[in-house]
DNA sequence: GCATAATTTTGCGTATACATTAAGTTTGAC
DNA sequence: GTCAAACTTAATGTATACGCAAAATTATGC
């Protein structure tokens, strides 16, 4: 729905506006822009080359995606992400990203239709075997999106992938502090076959199983790493 | 998240942008803005009684929020909900407000607790009584509004109340050619009962199964009506 | 007549101007 | 020295200006 961030096919010449928002999506995404920081829209105007314009129509849509906060003379600020936040919003991962495993295994795609989703497990045991984490990590993420597109609901994809966003921070920071992700790659596989032989309730279960893990690890380790916030 | 549309507190002199946003919502609403017309940023700036850059940036978050697309050179467009829409917003609607429901039925609320709820459900029974429907939406609305609200996850809220406006048209427009909403008052009150009595999985079950009757409903009545899109 | 080229129109994207008002700073009274 | 009032500064919110490119319209060649 917000098309603003997807990479055009037509190579239609992209305003000034969605280049706002690609690039501070991207800052922000990478920790260039990090939680809790203030910025002037005549700063960031300044630093995207741009003028105020397409950068403040770039935070209102960045706040509706939930990335950011506009806060009128102090700048916009960076949206914190706590560990209360992450809870919340792989509270809501869970749920939906299994409701889009349900759904997929309720389609009776066939091997050629799953070849993407088999594409990214491979990559990911690929990337374990080699111990390259951020490969794995980029695997991981095709992996998860291309299962909420083989669910089929547009809408549900839209938040999925937007609420991966917003705890993407907190993902990265934690990349070389959690243990190898042999459980993860596992987990992967079964949902795979769950899917491929059609098993609603299983793929339901196994992904469901798999977001509580994830979070878990993931909610420790910034405990524990002492990250309040991210 | 996107503070623009709630309602302050704090009387701040509200910004032309929010205010903007806060009409443009409502006329879509209520249909005044009826789906799939096109309106030219110039023409609702007139309209608005403003100049077109708090339109402008209205529409880029309305955008965000699903109600409509910019559409450069056509126009806003009011987006219409088709009833292949209307599913797959029902379907994540009954997951998450289920999942809100299993939460509130966790916390152990009391009586006290649920005493917003226990009104809307009044007012609904009362409605009901008096087979006024419009009085019983906005008592419906305002249950599930809460429902959310004591799920206490606000990301989950948010999403929740974004996907009921989106199918809010959809709603009133079929409020009178449906039946009298009956059994919808027993699934509320079933659900009151779950969540005080702390039973977790009775309330997810109660709730999942009163919005997949509701989309039911709600998708043959259009279908019967012969709607393909509102 | 029809298709295509030239021309005009128009709506948008972006920059800029400007008023407003919140924040910060100085001044002055006690 | 502290507090408050007056003043200054600066960032925002909104309007406006303007060029560009997409449509629409008219003109032109066949």
């Amino acid at each position: 729905m917000p098309d603003y961030d997807s990479q055009q096919n037509e190579p239609r010449p992209k305003t000034t506006t969605a280049l706002a928002v690609e690039r501070l999506k991207s800052m922000i995404l990478s920790g260039e822009l990090s939680a809790r920081s203030d910025h002037l829209e005549s700063e960031l105007a300044a630093r995207l080359g741009m003028s105020r314009t397409p950068v403040r129509e770039a935070t209102l849509v960045l706040q509706s995606l939930g990335l950011l906060e506009v806060r009128p003379r102090k700048g916009v600020r960076i949206r914190p992400v706590t560990i209360d936040d992450m809870k919340e919003v792989y509270e809501v991962l869970t749920e939906l990203e299994s409701l889009a495993a349900a759904r997929a295994a309720g389609f009776g795609y066939d091997r050629t239709d799953l070849a993407i989703l088999a594409e990214t497990i491979e990559r990911m045991e690929d990337a374990l075997a080699a111990e390259n984490r951020e490969a794995w990590a980029a695997a991981d993420e095709d992996f998860h999106s291309e299962l909420v597109r083989l669910g089929r609901n547009q809408r549900l994809a839209e938040i999925v992938n937007n609420f991966n966003d917003q705890v993407r921070r907190a993902r990265t920071a934690t990349l070389y502090a959690r243990p190898l992700p042999t459980r993860s790659n596992e987990d992967h596989s079964a949902l795979f076959d769950a899917i491929l032989s059609g098993d609603v309730e299983r793929a339901q279960e196994v992904h469901r199983g798999h977001r509580i893990r994830a979070r878990q690890l993931l909610t420790e380790l910034l405990t524990k790493l002492g990250l309040r916030y991210i």
